[in-house]
DNA sequence: TTTACAAGTTGTCATTTGCAACCTGTTTCC
DNA sequence: GGAAACAGGTTGCAAATGACAACTTGTAAA
């Protein structure tokens, strides 16, 4: 991305610039997206996203590039390359839950058929939210900043 | 956004692209954490992150325009305005917080002097999880799709 | 050994971004 | 009351990024 820069480069900023220098473009979550639902293939992806295969060509560079997915030959078919999301990857799991969460709470045409579930009781799984290390559920009020050591609600970054 | 029509007009589709269509765009997610950290004039906004005025503009137009913020000239100075998150903007924190974790997990040059803790007791606020409704923690693989009273794991969306 | 397929690359054009300059409606200061 | 300053924009233009289609390269199947 171009000039997050200043922003990137300052040592006391927070991690989000860095989080959108690497997810923040157009497609890359709907790429992750479609690696969590076991897509492998350049052209996996690119049928089921209908994204133009340059971007896609070079969102999946990126995403390798940052280590977020891994890129290797495939064994039997030297045609076929495979993209899996490293550890990293799947990290970002709670980050688009969370978004998918939201876009599913205030969207227009959202009817999700197929709904998240706890594989081993079928519940659907709980909101994401914020907790105390302690469990309990946090908002924005209930946050401060604190500065080691200090206690306090100065500005973030 | 440009062409994820296919994917957003798809009924069956994710909260993700609706979420993206909203957030996916530079900036849109800097400028809600400035508001987080309490700036509400345009020209807090533009100092504090360095945007171009007519992006700045735009970009405030569009949050204001789905609902994550509130535009209203200030009641005491009238050449002010005040941009202020409503509900739906406080809801993307859960979504912020993860990404910006993410990041402070992975990124380079973080060193976050100021770290969020729980306001009531100072202590840092846990990591952005998903649970079940009884509170266990769940990973990728304890996750599964339920399409209205079956159960398994096929494709998301 | 020809044909098809997967994974890109290249060329072209439209859209989006960034930058600087300008405009308009207050407010402040004298 | 009038001039200067300030907040929040808009406009015009250059540069970067994205979309679409056509072409290339290295396998593999027939």
């Amino acid at each position: 991305m171009g000039e997050l820069r200043e922003t990137f480069d300052n040592p006391a900023t927070c991690g989000l610039p860095q989080a959108l220098e690497v997810m923040g473009e157009r497609w890359s979550f709907l790429i992750l997206r479609a690696a969590f639902n076991g897509y492998v293939h350049f052209e996996d992806f690119s049928s089921q996203l209908g994204i133009a295969r340059n971007i896609l060509s070079n969102r999946l560079a990126r995403l390798v590039e940052n280590g977020v997915m891994e890129r290797k030959p495939c064994e039997h078919d030297r045609r076929k390359v495979e993209y899996r999301l490293t550890e990293k990857g799947y990290d970002l799991l709670p980050a688009m839950l969370a978004l998918r969460q939201w876009g599913e709470k205030y969207g227009q045409n959202v009817n999700p058929e197929l709904e998240l579930v706890d594989a081993e009781k079928g519940e659907p799984i709980a909101p994401i939210a914020i907790r105390a290390a302690d469990g309990r559920e946090l908002g924005w009020h209930d946050l401060a900043w604190k500065k080691r050591g200090e206690k306090g609600k100065p500005d973030c970054c």
